[in-house]
DNA sequence: CCATTTATGTTATAGTATTACGCTTGCTAC
DNA sequence: GTAGCAAGCGTAATACTATAACATAAATGG
């Protein structure tokens, strides 16, 4: 189990407060925060790795959630939907927001060696692309911003690569 | 079959010049380019539209080039590696690369109704994301950028939404 | 020519995601 | 309170995407 986030954090703390963010935010809006969804977004925020739906609905499944892909699926698509998750398009995975409640444009950075993603606290982000789009004409409705590479802590370890040749 | 690129453009120039400055590469950098590879260029170069794997593998079926899947994972890849097509990961999907011979960082505009997909001219859309990974220490080794939305055919057509209510 | 590397052929299987259908739950209107 | 409706869940089946592993063939280079 190696890194976690890029930079030691009160992870407790950081879960807490998520969830109960996420929770707010469903009643305002009317959303509602099943179980099995809630559950999701737990087992997403407790790490700062993205996961499979398959890892997901492995632990629903064992815990009596839900023993089929569509109950993951679906507790996954809300959660994105609800902002309250994102899908890392390089890996197929899943990964709990990190800037609850910010309206952004996600931009992650993936640890090719430890796995380990971190959300990029950079909001507008996406200055050229914005650019380019306008002068396409093409009206943008979602980006995808993601940086696979190494981590601090994997760019001395020798797992990685041949730093030191 | 809808919207090509999203500006008109003589395609079949666009092509030739393409799978010339492929075959002009390989001869440089000693790589072999093979019937298999050369025809998923073609396939590729055929459209600007992002192709799966498998809508590859169905056309080199058709022509005896390759029945099982490996076949074409391992074309695209080649093409891949050498920088002659991209994958598109949010459809996760391959298309020709727009800019044969410029060494570039590549970013898709993507439109959700008629599927095609333009490469933006622009280098990257990265320069915060750049900001970002130095500042958390980290090493990016490539980049994913996509965007997805409406080209400007679709924003008026009927198919896409309801932009007139 | 033989050895080595590189590419291809094929089988099997792993991993990711969706469709479809029926049941249950919770809300809203009467 | 209960009828009707929408949203969510349970399940089975299947589609789509990708790789592992191993055998064969073709090109390169001594």
């Amino acid at each position: 189990m190696p890194a976690i986030g890029f930079q030691p954090h009160d992870h407790s703390a950081c879960v807490d407060s998520a969830l109960s963010k996420a929770q707010a935010h469903c009643a305002a809006l009317g959303l509602r925060m099943t179980p099995v969804r809630r559950r999701t977004l737990e087992i997403l925020l407790a790490e700062h790795r993205a996961l499979g739906a398959y890892d997901i609905l492995g632990v629903l499944s064992d815990e009596g959630l839900g023993a089929q892909p569509p109950v993951a699926y679906r507790a996954l698509d809300f959660l994105v939907k609800a902002g309250f998750a994102h899908k890392v398009e390089a890996l197929n995975a899943y990964i709990a927001c990190a800037h609850l409640g910010a309206d952004h444009t996600p931009a992650f950075l993936i640890c090719r060696a430890c796995k380990s993603v971190a959300e990029a606290d950079t909001a507008p982000a996406q200055g050229r692309l914005d650019d380019a789009a306008r002068a396409a004409g093409f009206v943008i409705e979602r980006t995808v911003v993601e940086a696979e590479g190494l981590c601090p802590d994997c760019q001395t370890d020798t797992k990685a690569k041949g730093t030191t040749p």
